[in-house]
DNA sequence: GCCGTCACG
DNA sequence: ACGTACGTGACGGCA
C-alpha cells in the first residue's frame, strides 16, 4: 500500500479553507515519509480527564506547521480527523515530540488513540535540565531557550470561556505556533541532556514513567460518599460547640481562622505570654498553641477546632467535589516536574497528604474504597531514606544495622547513649528517631534542640556523639557539601542533579540553607528515583501478564493498587519482588504489604 | 497574590 | 546578630 504523507491527507482536507493550514500554504515542499513529528493537543481545559479535544497542532520541520481543528464552535472542523492522523499516531516507526505528553496522550486515549513511537518530551527534559525551575510550561521553557515570547493563552482567549471558541485563524496560528515552538526545542534541550549525562535518567525513567502516571490517573480510586456526608456531618456537630466554647473563654466573638484576630485575643486580651513572632505579627501555630495549652483552655481547644477545621474544609468537604462524574472516582494529578529533587507531586486533590495519623486518620482513608470484588494492596518502603543514605556514605554501622535488620532507632539510640539496645527506653528511641531523621535533612544543634525541647548544648552533643560513631557519615556530609561548593550541584545514585546555587553565597543562612539541600537531595532523590523504576517495573509485569490490578497511588515511599479479588493472592508477592529489587544496593530494601477494602485497612 | 497554618513522606 | 531540619499542596484571611 503506497503510503501516504499526513500532509497531503491534511491539504487535501482543507483546500476549501485555505485559514486552516497557513504554514503549508507558505511551504508547498514534495511529501516524504516522516520520521518524526511534533504535536500539540488543544484542548477545552486543564484537567485530562475531563477536557476533550479542540485541536491538534502538528509540525514535520520548521516553518511546516498545521493546525486541524476538532470541536470548533463554529463548525469550522476538519470532517473525520481521527481517521486521518490516528495511522500516524500509532505508527511506531515515527517519533512523537510533544510538551506534556501526559496531558495529550491521556486526551488522545479517550478519542481512541493510542500513541506509539519513541517518545520525547521537552517539558521533561527541561525539568531534568533544570528541577530547581518551578514552572516548565512552552512559553517559559521557550523564552529561556529561544528567547521566544508566547502570547499568553488567557490573553488570546480574552473573554473567551475556552479555545474551542477561538475563531479559526486565531486558534491555528496560536496552535501551530505551539507545535513548531515545541520542534526547535527539542534538538536543543536533547543536546543538553546528552551533555550533562542525563540521557539514560530521561529515556530509562522519566519518560517511561509517562504510562506509568497517564494510567495511574485515568484509573482514579474509589470513594465513599455517604461515608464522606457522615463525617462531614460530625464534624460540623464538633466544630459547632467548640465555636460556642472558644468564644465563651474569649469573652468576645471573633473570627477563629484568622491568626491576627486569635493574637489579638490571646496576647493582647487574655494577656497570655507570645512564644515566636512572623513576619506579619504573633505566631499562633502549634507549637506556640501547646505551650500555651498548659496554662489556659483556650488555646487547647483552638488546637481542637484548626484539627477539625482541617479535616472538615481540605479533605472530608472537598473531596466529594473533585468526584468525577463520568467514572464516579477521584483523579489526582502527578505532576512529574515540579520538585527539586525528584519526587513527584500530586494536586486536585493532593493525593499525597491525605491525613493518616490518629483517629481520624482512619475514618479518612477509610472513605477511599476498593470497586466491587475487589481489594486495595498497600506497598511501602521501611525506613527508605536512611537505606539510602547508608549505602550512598558506606558507613560501616549503618550499613550491618540494616543487614541485620534490627531496629534502627533503637540501634541508634543504644550507640549515642551507650546502653544496650535491650534497655534503650521508648523516650530515648524517639530521640534516636528525631536524630536520624535530622541526619537526612541535614542537621543542626539549634533544629534537634528545637524539635525535641532541649537546649542546643545538649543536642549538639548529641550530634558530635552521632558522628563520632558514624564518621561514614560524617565524611559523606563533608564531601557532598565540597562536591556541591566545586560543581555547583548535587546528584543522586542515577545521576538527576540539583543545582544548589547558594552553596558558596556570603550569607550565612542562604549557605546553611544550601548545605542542607545539598545533604537531603541526593538521598530524597535517590529514594524518588528507587520508586519510579520499581513504578515501570510492575507497570510491565501486570501488562505483559495482562494482569488486572491497578497502580493508583504513589505517596514518595508507598504504592497503592486496586487488586481483583482472583489477583490478591499472588500479586502481593510479584509488587514486593519489583519494589525490593528495583536497585541493587548494599543494604537489602524491605518492603511492608497490607490488604484491605478501604485505604486504611490496606495501609 | 502573599502569608500563616497544617496535612503528608 | 541572625534564623534553622528536607520536600510538597490546599485552605482561609487579608491587603
Amino acid at each position: 500500500m503506497k503510503q501516504k504523507s499526513l500532509f497531503d491527507d491534511f491539504e487535501s482536507n482543507s483546500q476549501s479553507d485555505p485559514a486552516l493550514m497557513p504554514n503549508l500554504q507558505q511551504t508547498q515542499k514534495s511529501p516524504h515519509q516522516l520520521s518524526e513529528i511534533c504535536f500539540d493537543v488543544e484542548a477545552t481545559g486543564r484537567n485530562p480527564i475531563s477536557d476533550i479535544a479542540v485541536g491538534i497542532s502538528l509540525c514535520k520541520e520548521k516553518g511546516f506547521a498545521c493546525y486541524v481543528p476538532v470541536r470548533h464552535a463554529n463548525g469550522s472542523n476538519v470532517p473525520d480527523t481521527f481517521s486521518i492522523i490516528k495511522p500516524i499516531f500509532e505508527d511506531a516507526s515515527i517519533d512523537k515530540i510533544g510538551h506534556n505528553l501526559k496531558y495529550d496522550t491521556l486526551i488522545l486515549r479517550k478519542e481512541g488513540i493510542k500513541t506509539a513511537g519513541k517518545l520525547y518530551d521537552t517539558m521533561l527534559a527541561s525539568y531534568l535540565l533544570n528541577p530547581n525551575r518551578s514552572e516548565h510550561s512552552l512559553s517559559t521553557v521557550g523564552l529561556e531557550y529561544l528567547h521566544h515570547k508566547k502570547r499568553p493563552l488567557s490573553e488570546v482567549l480574552g473573554k473567551l470561556p475556552d479555545f474551542s471558541r477561538l475563531p479559526i485563524d486565531e486558534a491555528t496560528s496560536y496552535a501551530a505556533e505551539d507545535a513548531e515552538l515545541t520542534f526547535e526545542l527539542k534538538d536543543i534541550l536533547f543536546q543538553k541532556l546528552e551533555a550533562e549525562g542525563l540521557t539514560s535518567l530521561y529515556f530509562d525513567i522519566e519518560m517511561p514513567l509517562i504510562n506509568v502516571l497517564a494510567d495511574i490517573e485515568e484509573a482514579g480510586i474509589g470513594v465513599d460518599t455517604w461515608r464522606l456526608d457522615e463525617l462531614s456531618k460530625e464534624l460540623e456537630c464538633q466544630l459547632t460547640a467548640l465555636q460556642t466554647t472558644i468564644y465563651s473563654l474569649a469573652g468576645e466573638d471573633f473570627n477563629i481562622n484568622s491568626p491576627k484576630q486569635l493574637g489579638r485575643i490571646l496576647f493582647d486580651v487574655l494577656k497570655l505570654k507570645p512564644g515566636k513572632k512572623t513576619k506579619t505579627g504573633y505566631s499562633t501555630n502549634v507549637e506556640v498553641l501547646e505551650e500555651l495549652a498548659k496554662s489556659h483552655r483556650l488555646p487547647a481547644e483552638i488546637l481542637n477546632y484548626r484539627t477539625y477545621y482541617k479535616l472538615k474544609t481540605t479533605y472530608v468537604d472537598a473531596l466529594p467535589k473533585l468526584i468525577n462524574e463520568k467514572t464516579g472516582r477521584i483523579h489526582t494529578s502527578f505532576n512529574q516536574t515540579v520538585t527539586a529533587t525528584g519526587r513527584l507531586s500530586s494536586s486536585d486533590p493532593n493525593m499525597q497528604n491525605i491525613p493518616v495519623r490518629g483517629e481520624w486518620g482512619s475514618k479518612i482513608r477509610g472513605v477511599f474504597i476498593a470497586a466491587k470484588d475487589s481489594v486495595l494492596i498497600s506497598a511501602d518502603y521501611s525506613q527508605i531514606e536512611l537505606r539510602i543514605l547508608a549505602h550512598l556514605c558506606k558507613d560501616k554501622g549503618l550499613i550491618e544495622a540494616f543487614r541485620k535488620n534490627v531496629d534502627i532507632h533503637t540501634r541508634t539510640a543504644s550507640e549515642i547513649f551507650s546502653v544496650s539496645p535491650d534497655k534503650v527506653t521508648s523516650d530515648q528511641r524517639r530521640v534516636a528517631k528525631t536524630v536520624n531523621f535530622g541526619v537526612i535533612y541535614g542537621i543542626s544543634p539549634f533544629g534537634l534542640s528545637e524539635a525535641l525541647g532541649i537546649s542546643p548544648k545538649e543536642a549538639s552533643a548529641i550530634i558530635d556523639n552521632y558522628f563520632d560513631r558514624h564518621r561514614g557519615v560524617k565524611d559523606y556530609i563533608d564531601m557532598t557539601i565540597h562536591t556541591a561548593r566545586s560543581r555547583g550541584y548535587v546528584q543522586t545514585l542515577l545521576g538527576r542533579k540539583r543545582p544548589i546555587p547558594d552553596i558558596n553565597s556570603s550569607n550565612n543562612n542562604l549557605r546553611m540553607q544550601a548545605e542542607r539541600m545539598a545533604i537531603n537531595a541526593p538521598v530524597q532523590g535517590t529514594a524518588a528515583d528507587l520508586i519510579k523504576i520499581a513504578m515501570i517495573r510492575i507497570w510491565k509485569r501486570l501488562k505483559e501478564s495482562h494482569l488486572k490490578t491497578k497502580m493508583i497511588l504513589q505517596i514518595h515511599d508507598e504504592l497503592l493498587f486496586e487488586v481483583p479479588d482472583n489477583e490478591a493472592g499472588t500479586i502481593s508477592g510479584l509488587i514486593k519482588e519489583d519494589m525490593e529489587g528495583a536497585l541493587s544496593l548494599s543494604v537489602p530494601l524491605i518492603v511492608g504489604v497490607g490488604k484491605g477494602h478501604t485505604w486504611a485497612e490496606a495501609h
